[in-house]
Formats: C-alpha cells, structure tokens, sequence
DNA sequence: CGGGTTTGACCGGCGC
DNA sequence: GCGCCGGTCAAACCCG
C-alpha cells in the first residue's frame, strides 16, 4: 500500500500509447508498473496471469501504439524503496488523439499462503475485516473465549493472505470506469492529503473476490486510479460482455489456437481495466507493442525467459 | 421489490 | 496506551 501511494505520488510513471476505450476515446492509460526490483515474473504469471487467461475473458492488451509515439518506456528504479518504476509518466503529454497505454502496478505482497481461500462467507463477510468475523463468531453461541481464539487463529492465516494488487492510473474524467464486470460500491473514505475520496467496489458475482478501489490522484485530478485486487473467477457477466467485445470467449481460445494477444491486437475493441487484468501471464509488464510484433503467448518460462529478454531492452532502456 | 449507493460507525494495524 | 488511518460493515436510502 504504502510503496504503491509513494511510487505514484513520485510520478515515476508513464508514456503514451493508443487505445480503445469503451468510455471515452480520450480516456488514456497512463502505463505504470510497479513492484520490487527482484520480483518473480512468474509470480505475476501464475497469480495474474494463469487463472484469468486460462479460463475467463477475452485477454489481451487493448492498447495500440501511436503511429506517432515513439517514446513508450521511461523505465526509473527507486534504489531506496527497492521499487521499480517501468514506466515514467510524461505528464505534460497533452493528447486529443484516441490515446491509451498499458501497463500496472503490481504490488508484489508476501503470500505465505498458496491458495487463498476466496469463500462466500469470506467475501462477503469481508475476509479481511475482523469485526464481522468476530460477530459471526460470536453470534453462533459457541463459548466466547474459544470463538475469540479462533479468530485470532483465523486472523493470523488471514493475515498473511494477501491478494496480487494491480493498479492502473487513467486519463479519464469518468470516475467508475466501465469495465465489462459487475461492481457493487460497499464503501468510500475521504484520502489524507486529497481533496478527492476513495472508493471501494466488490465484483458482484458470487463467490468472486475480487475489489477494487478508485480514486482520483490528487495531483493531477484528470487522473483515476484504479486498484484491482484478487482475481475474477467467472466470465465477464454475459449481457454487458456481449455488448463490450462480441468476440470469442476465453474457452475459444482454449479450444483452438488462437492467441488471446494476438487475436485481441489484430481485433480492434472496446478497452477494459480489466483486460489488463486478464492479460495473459506475466504480460501485464509487456509492452503491447512488442507483443504485436513477437505476435506470441507467453507460456511460463518461455514467458519468463521472454520477460527477462524483454526487460533490459524495452523496459529499463535507460532514458537520456 | 431487488439491486445498487450513501454514509456513519467500527475495527485492526501501525507509529509514536 | 493513544491516536491516526485504511478498510469494511450495514442500515438507510435511492432507483428502475
């Protein structure tokens, strides 16, 4: 948390690229990524990647490099905080074409735990949140002490929980970005140092986990951030997926041969926050543009031994 | 009436 | 121990 509000408050993001968003052709993604230096790609693989691309969705970037753009990574490492900014952001980039890019933060949290428990109750008693916990516990009439024990017991395992963050910052004056997938607001705090609040969304759907919170930075107000937390585990709802991008479902892709990037690049389409999420493995860091030109799909070390090859060249090219 | 939003209260973590 | 702050709950409210 505190790494992620430091590093965007540092500014150490951005570039720009073309996009399609289904909101506001104007709507740019400010590519931001984030995460310790020695972070694992195949952690961002396996977490991120694997479960979103190889089951739900439509994946991909919706990003689409400006014919005119030639700067896209501005790559900055915080030596201090041991966070590594892929990506700079030009603020002073001032755009009006259907501008976009791609990229997030992926907050690389401990995760003691291999496969986090993403039950109903969990979700909806707030898995994170004691105080329910707590009042369920004790509700059920079972003897105080031990129910207080158990929570205890619960909180620590719970504690060490931790669902991959990804941030994405975008140009946008829309505040809740439309994103294909269902959200229900459960709650909105005003930001310390920000005139502007911070809101709290849960994916709708039964026994998906996932949140969201979005706020919009403070020092530049024309820009939101989103945070994604957890990963979806169902499709995009199929009413407003239809109407988003009436292409082929993720069991398209796994029956046949289509690579959800290259089908995605080479078919133009509504842009989601959550297409990022879905991107593939560890794509979330790729820069698009290279994706259309290697035209392939990541997979595992070949995605790693890729990122790796990618990295030094595109990603951390020194800026002048 | 069901589903989403608002908002004050509450809790846990953390720094001092 | 205390206060601050981020995150969540849940009742009340709104809306189609």
């Amino acid at each position: 948390m505190s790494n992620e509000t430091k590093d965007l408050n540092n500014n150490h993001y951005t570039s720009s690229y073309n996009h399609y968003n289904s909101i506001d052709s104007q709507n740019m993604f400010l590519p931001y990524v984030s995460g310790p230096c020695t972070y694992d790609a195949n952690m961002i693989s396996s977490q991120i990647g694997s479960d979103l691309s190889s089951s739900h969705g439509a994946n991909g970037f919706g990003f689409y490099p400006s014919p005119s753009s030639t700067e896209f990574f501005n790559p900055s490492i915080d030596q201090e905080n041991g966070f590594c900014n892929a990506y700079n952001y030009n603020t002073s980039l001032k755009s009006h074409e259907v501008v976009g890019g791609g990229g997030a933060i992926i907050e690389n949290e401990t995760r003691l735990s291999a496969s986090p428990s993403s039950s109903e109750a969990g979700r909806y008693l707030g898995k994170d949140s004691g105080k329910s916990l707590m009042k369920r516990e004790a509700d059920d009439g079972g003897d105080e002490q031990r129910s207080q024990k158990v929570v205890k017991a619960k909180k620590n395992q719970e504690k060490k929980i931790r669902e991959p963050r990804v941030s994405f910052m975008t140009k946008t004056e829309v505040d809740h970005l439309e994103d294909g997938y269902r959200w229900r607001k459960y709650g909105q705090k005003a930001v310390k140092n920000s005139p502007y609040p911070r809101s709290y969304y849960r994916c709708t759907t039964q026994k998906c986990n996932v949140k969201k919170r979005v706020e919009r930075s403070y020092q530049d107000p024309t820009v939101v951030i989103t945070t994604y937390e957890s990963q979806h585990n169902h499709p995009i709802p199929t009413t407003r997926r239809t109407a988003m991008f009436p292409g082929p479902a993720a069991s398209d892709y796994k029956s046949s041969s289509l690579s959800p990037v290259s089908n995605f690049i080479n078919t133009p389409r509504s842009f989601s926050h959550d297409d990022l999420f879905r991107v593939p493995h560890s794509s979330v860091n790729a820069n698009p543009y290279y994706q259309q030109q290697q035209n392939h799909e990541f997979q595992h070390d070949s995605d790693y031994k890729l990122l790796k090859e990618m990295f030094p060249s595109v990603f951390f090219k020194q800026e002048p």
